[in-house]
DNA sequence: AGAATAATGTGAAACGTTTAAAAAGGGTGA
DNA sequence: TCACCCTTTTTAAACGTTTCACATTATTCT
């Protein structure tokens, strides 16, 4: 089988291969019946354009690169799915570069040299691939300041906050706020966070909004009633035991992912409370395992598809230069399952 | 800033741009001092090869194509995260396309023909594209026989069985076999078991290995304890209550994945029994959510990242043109947690 | 019918590389 | 110093397209 390309079938076909071209790209109108007569030889042939040499001389490759920090995690692979839909609507391909980051062994999180190598590196393989631009995905929401240099090709960051760069997050500040403004619309007022780490951005914004939510509805304030966790389920579980045993110990608490929930959780149970009646919890995440257990966590779930949708927009309006900035803010849902309740002191 | 290519190289550098590209590719010696001097002007000017063009006049693109079924069902990011560790260890870049055949609406899964035109346009456009070759990553592990066509690009399907091609797929029999030899090491012997549908092909092969097992254990084959579900966790639900009722019920059960073993968990709790000490259950596919669950559920783990790994090794190979068919069969790995122990009647 | 105009077709250069083959340069030994 | 050989460098063609500028052919109008 030998390779066949536009010269071979502008030869069969008799006419020269700039008419093939016009034929196959619509470019210029051709006669019908020479059309056609090109699109037989085509057919026969079994010939399919070659994107590359036609990429070197339209200079446009209609592909952009998608760096993730870890397909693996779970809200990566629905960011995905967003990009893609709306790539493939755009008739965009996507060359994904997956830097592995957790995956790493000796790999140091605080220290941003150390990836910031993978991540340049990346970004300059994409970029001699030619890729009309980039979009980044951190996993851990982080704040990286506008450290990769692409050379002039847009970029776009998504889910993690790039200062001074397009970046497409979720209204964490609403997502807490509206959190609250739920379990206030069940009865509670003694309302307990447990947050993140707080040198992620999320995390201070998160806390924002409930903070902002007290005062809004007038709840008191207490410093005992703030914990600061660290994303997993053992922190979860002791800072809820901690709440617990408080001599008023809340009636609700909004915790910052459904892992430390699930904690949360065991720990409700270990000292005999059930939730919701006892106690009632709103998470975050939206995990797939928040379904199963029992009771189902109510949970705000992350607009993680949106979030693809918007980030492949604002890199495709980027790149067509349509200058129209529509970075829209994708907005978190609530997902009731069954840990809230009203809060026990009102049903009695 | 103006395009900067070869030429622009080699006209600071005062040489020619074969030369240039000697040096770029260490394809042939050159004097140290040319070598040097051409380096700097790259430096300088921040000059980056153009892969495209290398790609149209090499007739190499290093790059691979990933069709996924979908990206966001659960196993497949981890297949992904394979197939990128080894392609990115040998130079190789991945395009990746997404089926998204689970969100298309009106999709019948039944009709072959339906998504065959999805599936071979993918394929069209990769090879468009002139990757070196492709994986194909099926989500629901199904039998596709050799349904589409590369026009002689090499081909590795993993997770879905595909007759006549190459496919790398863990061992359903062996892992269903483990399962019950574990079982049976605890002390079992009256063993269900709940199958996924009997269309898909790791039913049938975990089954047989269930079969094995059993004879080869010499325990009583009882048809009564053979339960065919639909892979959801009702499913898993109605078929272990079905069991429990029975006059004399299994003191464990093989579950074909976890999402029905949830389901069997929850029925188990509402006929007052306790996993594991008045029933043992082995799960398959090692969920996130089988963790959190209580009790944890024992499992099958599959070794999606291996599949990745092997998968791209394998259409590495064909593309390389070395003919060592090493085409392994990575194995499932028992995860052990809580939910199985003795049964109720040996502790008696 | 003939001129003017519109529609269609062609030739060839260009895109940024690689890579034969040929040329130039540098050492070596006589 | 010269002839020889080995190393380094250059020239130029090719890779498969697109597209500009031009040439040809068809159509319309008077």
């Amino acid at each position: 089988m030998e390779k066949i390309g536009i010269k071979e079938i502008a030869l069969r076909a008799n006419v020269s291969t700039a008419t093939v071209s016009y034929v196959l790209n619509g470019t210029r109108n051709v006669r019908p019946k020479t059309k056609e007569r090109v699109l037989k030889v085509i057919e026969e042939l079994n010939y399919r354009p070659n994107d590359i040499a036609k990429s070197l001389k339209s200079k446009r490759t209609n592909t952009i690169g998608v760096i993730a920090e870890d397909v693996t995690v779970f809200n990566v692979p629905e960011i995905i799915d967003g990009i893609n839909e709306y790539a493939e609507k755009n008739d965009m391909h996507i060359l994904l570069t997956n830097l592995r980051l957790q995956k790493r062994v000796g790999y140091d999180y605080a220290n941003t040299d150390h990836y910031q190598k993978h991540a340049q590196d990346a970004v300059s393989n994409l970029l001699s691939k030619q890729v009309e631009g980039i979009i980044y995905i951190g996993i851990h929401p982080r704040d990286l300041t506008g450290l990769i240099n692409t050379y002039n090709k847009p970029i776009v960051y998504t889910y993690c906050y790039a200062q001074n760069e397009c970046s497409i997050q979720y209204n964490d500040e609403q997502a807490s706020y509206d959190a609250i403004e739920y379990l206030v619309s069940k009865g509670h007022s003694r309302i307990a966070i447990i947050s993140g780490l707080m040198d992620s951005i999320p995390s201070r914004l998160r806390f924002n909004g409930y903070y902002k939510a007290l005062t809004e509805f007038q709840l008191p304030f207490d410093p005992q009633f703030i914990k600061v966790g660290d994303w997993g389920l053992n922190s979860g579980y002791h800072l809820a035991a901690e709440l617990l045993k408080l001599q008023e110990p809340p009636t609700a608490i909004l915790i910052m992912n459904d892992l430390m929930a699930a904690g949360a959780l065991r720990a409700a149970s270990e000292q005999g409370m059930v939730v919701p009646t006892d106690l009632s919890i709103v998470g975050f995440d939206n995990r797939e395992f928040s379904a199963y257990l029992s009771p189902g966590i109510t949970t705000m779930d992350l607009p993680l598809h949106d979030m693809g949708i918007l980030a492949m927009k604002a890199l495709y309006n980027r790149i067509s230069g349509t200058n129209e900035k529509t970075e829209e803010t994708p907005l978190c849902k609530l997902i009731e399952r069954e840990s809230v309740a009203g809060p026990r002191a009102a049903l009695k």
